[in-house]
DNA sequence: TGTGACATGTAATATGTTACATGATTGA
DNA sequence: TCAATCATGTAACATATTACATGTCACA
């Protein structure tokens, strides 16, 4: 939330809620019950400050991010090489293969075929989430863009892998 | 819960602890405060059955996935292809990369340098995970695990490019 | 006049985290 | 006998999800 909104210099949190929306990644959900009572607790810590924009619909509010809020935002994003930042990864359908032994050859076989085309969907939307961050220069967003490209080629090749070493059936 | 009761036959609770610590990925917690109260959800629903070991310790419960425990979980995996599943990965060293706007240009040259060296050790340990899987005949832990694999060989290789595009002085 | 996007919020419920508490067994 | 490991559990607290509720504004 800090991040989103320092990005957008200030708005309102309505449009957090649709930044996160957009992402190709459904890890993002803000639903309004979770951001306003979030967005309540970062003002009350003195990381966000907001005014009321009077005039404009039921009451709107402009959310910008503190000094206070910018140093806790820094301190955040260097967290990123911590051990348990780097290991915090999480693949659902990676998860799953390790329980493949519980399913049926046949159920088995139809996981692995339609994964691999939900895979490649998904390296497809990555891939147009890219070029719609245009083709200037390299720009923070659009590395962490790339980052996503890179994961989805990486989880196309894999499957394709695991096909090939439990058989076109599914390891029958 | 499910899923490692299930590949182990029959277990305690502790032992599902234990499995989900020895992964490499620090996305499996399952503190004793979550994984009791789980228990007693999947028991009284009838998707998991245990039985009193007694003679051993304070109160040792052999677990076991019942006939509709293994429907269930047959059903949860089967979701793998879902959009929503396939879409649900989180690399929260990515989404640190689309704030690096925030950082000061030594800050992000830092970041970058350190979580490059993090995610090399990161690889090392996935690699070292595959291999303490044995080298026999493809099983559904190892490909799951070579997906590990993959998947952080795909973050060193996006790292070192991201370094390469925003400048080794991290985009000063 | 109504629809859809903008915009904020609450309440019930479910769940996870942290810290604490208990106690048996095994081996040095 | 002491420490580590096995083993289960609770209580306070923080937080997320779902569903609901309200209201404005632009535009056709």
């Amino acid at each position: 939330m800090l991040g989103v909104v320092h990005r957008q210099q200030t708005c309102t949190a309505y449009a957090v809620r649709q930044e996160l929306r957009k992402s190709p990644s459904a890890h993002w959900s803000a639903s309004a019950g979770s951001i306003y009572p979030l967005l309540k607790r970062l003002e009350s810590g003195g990381l966000i400050r907001s005014e009321a924009d009077s005039g404009r619909g039921r009451g709107r509010r402009v959310l910008e991010v503190t000094a206070e809020g910018l140093r806790a935002l820094r301190e955040w994003t260097m967290t990123g090489p911590d051990e348990s930042v780097v290991s915090g990864v999480s693949d659902p359908v990676r998860t799953r293969c390790f329980f493949l032994g519980a399913l049926r050859p046949a159920e088995r076989s139809r996981f692995l075929r339609d994964t691999l085309a939900s895979l490649e969907d998904y390296l497809e939307r990555t891939r147009a989430d890219l070029s719609a961050r245009g083709a200037g220069p390299a720009s923070f967003d659009r590395v962490a863009a790339l980052g996503a490209v890179y994961e989805a080629e990486a989880r196309v090749a894999w499957m394709k892998e695991v096909r090939a070493q439990l058989g076109e059936d599914g390891g029958d």
